[in-house]
DNA sequence: CGACTTATGTAACAATCACTATGGAAAAAA
DNA sequence: TTTTTTCCATAGTGATTGTTACATAAGTCG
């Protein structure tokens, strides 16, 4: 997962995973049939793993603003935590322009469930009376979506989880201009 | 530099690109030197290219808020237009994680010179007054650089010029937060 | 027209790619 | 203890990687 995840897909060889988990290859292709196949575990692995870390601190907020904040703040942190290679694995994945549709599919799964998870969100902030109609929910849940990947890319190349907690804060000014009426 | 920025500098291998070149390997070694080298023409070439439509705009903001919009709203327009592959080549480059630290370097002084166009265009919005003292510059210039950074991920992705203006109007309610005392 | 430099295509280089057939050792069952 | 099953490494599969030696064709100049 982490080899995956820092070097993605192709530049990723079985010879690389194989020494990594002090393995041979028969071992690998018994247990996991494909490199291919391999990814799509690690990903999930990935996910199952790392995105409680990321979504459980949202469940606890009592408002879609405080989600939203946690949101951003806590990604800050785990992007940029040093016992994981930096970025979100899902965010920076390529593997469908790099020629492997079958993974790409599952990929576009885990982005759309995280941007149909802000945008529920949102839309219970709405229904509940938190947030008015007026405000456009794809608009915001996209917004968030879109610092929080950037944040991918920013950790990426190096930046602190100082650096990103400012961006977080910067970012939910933008929330408070955009949801007053 | 449409199939190193569409597929990555690994999955694209030197047969995809002389078959795209119409050219047989022998001519372009001749010509290139070698695959890497070739890489950082084609990029240096993309943002020769691609950079003054980006940029340029901004030259003629009458304000720093302008220009950062411009900068923004262009590139929602530019990361989505149809004519080439969707997103920065300069952002979504992982020529370094995929081992290949020469290019890495090349990279990372493109990324690093639009953080300093940024951080300069708001030092002189603080020097003409038009910016207040208290304004935390580097952390506005991080985080219209990491939206725009997003808004290439999400290029990627499928999303539509309208969507990415939709979070750059985000973006802009988040700056007139900040910049407010 | 002929000599020479400059290209470009053919073919092949060693290395590595993802992947697997085979054989022997350890563990489980009888 | 013997048999059977599970497991895993050695070694090698054909294909493709980035790169180059050679030979032929094209263009340039005397």
């Amino acid at each position: 997962m982490r080899l995956f995840w820092l070097k993605g897909f192709s530049a990723t060889s079985v010879s690389d995973l194989c020494a990594a988990m002090g393995v041979t290859p028969p071992s690998l292709y018994a247990a996991f049939g494909s490199k291919e196949q391999l990814y799509v575990e690690a990903i999930r692995h990935y996910e199952a793993r790392g995105g409680p870390s990321i979504w459980g601190p949202m469940a606890e907020a009592r408002s879609a603003r405080e989600a939203i904040e946690r949101y951003l703040m806590t990604s800050a942190e785990v992007l940029t935590s040093s016992d994981h290679p930096p970025g979100c694995m899902v965010v920076l994945s390529t593997a469908r322009e790099e020629g492997c549709p079958a993974i790409g599919a599952v990929v576009a799964e885990l982005r759309a469930a995280a941007y149909e998870g802000l945008r529920a969100l949102l839309a219970a902030a709405v229904e509940s009376g938190e947030l008015p109609m007026s405000v456009n929910i794809a608009q915001l849940a996209r917004f968030a979506l879109c610092v929080q990947q950037g944040m991918s890319i920013q950790a990426r190349e190096g930046a602190s989880r100082e650096d990103l907690e400012g961006v977080a804060q910067a970012a939910m000014a933008g929330w408070d201009g955009l949801v007053r009426p």
